[in-house]
DNA sequence: TCAAAAGTGTTAGACGTACACCCATGG
DNA sequence: CCATGGGTGTACGTCTAACACTTTTGA
């Protein structure tokens, strides 16, 4: 065995925030692309990513592009799935192993844009560079198919927040309304959050309690695997989201 | 950017198969390991696998250990996860990809067992190479959920069984006894399964109904993944499956 | 006082679990 | 006939979806 690994290997981050349309009742999922500069699909949108650094892990290569794509910290990542089909790449074999990554829907508003970034309504994308759609379907299938028994949702919002924010962002992702009284005592059942002492005022009706994760609750169960959320992922910038504590 | 990625690309694949004690009512969960005749680790127990070859998709590398380590076609296969820290390997960067994959219990027990191959029980595993011990607790867990959710326990199975065998599968993976009559409810609900007009003679009681795969239903939903099981992953030798049915 | 959303209560059906019971075969 | 597991019936507790209803604010 000449024991030549003769690919090369990428790594590449499906990125989902929320966004509220205009017009819309419903908040709606979407992500930034970037355009590629060179070929192949020169011109096409692709997900941001791009080769591993040799001194880098790969959840730490997956934050990096993102934060290089966004500015922004993701305040849950995971990683997808590894594609490395010979046919996937046209000129040149690429093993890319792929992430998804929430982040927060506020903080998405105001990302950086250039020339080269977009975002896009994740239903409603162009076609893309490489097997790139099909990364992106089967990352929003993982998304729906998460929210239903982990508590990611709470990745899309801030510190605090009212349970219809919280039902908001599970109607967003699934697609469907949920009935307001049951998704409470679900929630308040689950022990995922603890009411704060305050309201939220400023609404022309009944001011709702607002609520804060409970930080012993990890996001997601991933099994046994070392959970990626109790160390940073990348070099301490501005002000992350660094409470460590634990049950 | 340099944009060369300098990591080796290694595939490797954890390989269940369900074992009767020769004492024992219940059956485990066993999988073969490799012995390293080369460092690091030389002498260790690790997972079959090895570089990945640049004309061959990641789960044909799978299959193709899987073949060389038992002589066996796997029945179910699917990716497990890429484990690709910087500090995992001790000696050069490497990335492995690995899969996870069942073989019929049957066949597994007349698998090749060379000097330098062995079966042991899965839960109860020596120190082995690398992080291995890590990878292997994680596929056990993905095993052990899946088969709550999807029908992967067929896998284990011949071409027809008697709900009493499939019932002893869940139950030896799952690690507790389940209710004979609401199994078959459940299992009969969820139309997985077909019956045939056979029985099974031979035993010292009432003759059990044999049953079939339902072969329009996949083993399991992977979302919008391209089904692996499609197509055959290792060039035609012997005798395959090769059924490829569609609803 | 009214509209609107917060928040509580209640009910009917689905579902999971436990277990009693009959059925059919080998010995 | 009897032991043994195959196979059926049934009842009870829990969970879920639907929706009526009360509460509390801004306007």
């Amino acid at each position: 065995m000449p024991g030549d690994a003769s690919a090369t290997l990428a790594v590449s981050t499906v990125i989902f925030a929320l966004r509220r349309e205009a017009d819309s009742e419903l908040a709606t999922v979407w992500l930034p692309l970037v355009r590629r500069i060179r070929e192949p699909y020169e011109g096409c949108w692709a997900l941001p990513g791009g080769p591993l650094r040799s001194d880098e892990d790969l959840a730490v290569a997956a934050a990096r592009t993102l934060n290089e794509t966004t500015g922004l910290t993701p305040r849950y990542l995971e990683q997808l799935y590894a594609f490395g089909d010979v046919g996937r790449s046209a000129g040149g074999r690429v093993v890319s192993i792929v992430y998804w990554a929430l982040v927060r829907s506020e903080e998405a508003e105001q990302a950086s844009v250039g020339e080269n970034v977009r975002w896009f309504a994740a239903d409603d994308l162009p076609p893309l560079a490489f097997d790139h759609n099909l990364i992106v379907e089967y990352a929003l299938w993982r998304l729906r198919n998460k929210m239903e028994y982990s508590r990611i949702a709470h990745a899309f919002l801030g510190e605090t927040f009212t349970l219809a924010q919280l039902r908001e962002v599970h109607e967003a992702v699934l697609g469907r309304a949920l009935d307001p009284a049951n998704f409470r005592r679900g929630i308040e059942a689950s022990n995922a959050v603890v009411a704060t002492d305050e309201v939220l005022l400023g609404t022309r009706h009944r001011p709702p309690r607002l609520y804060r994760y409970d930080s012993a609750i990890d996001l997601a169960d991933q099994g046994p695997l070392p959970r990626l959320n109790d160390r940073p992922l990348i070099a301490p910038q501005q002000h992350l989201n660094d409470e460590g504590k634990n049950a």
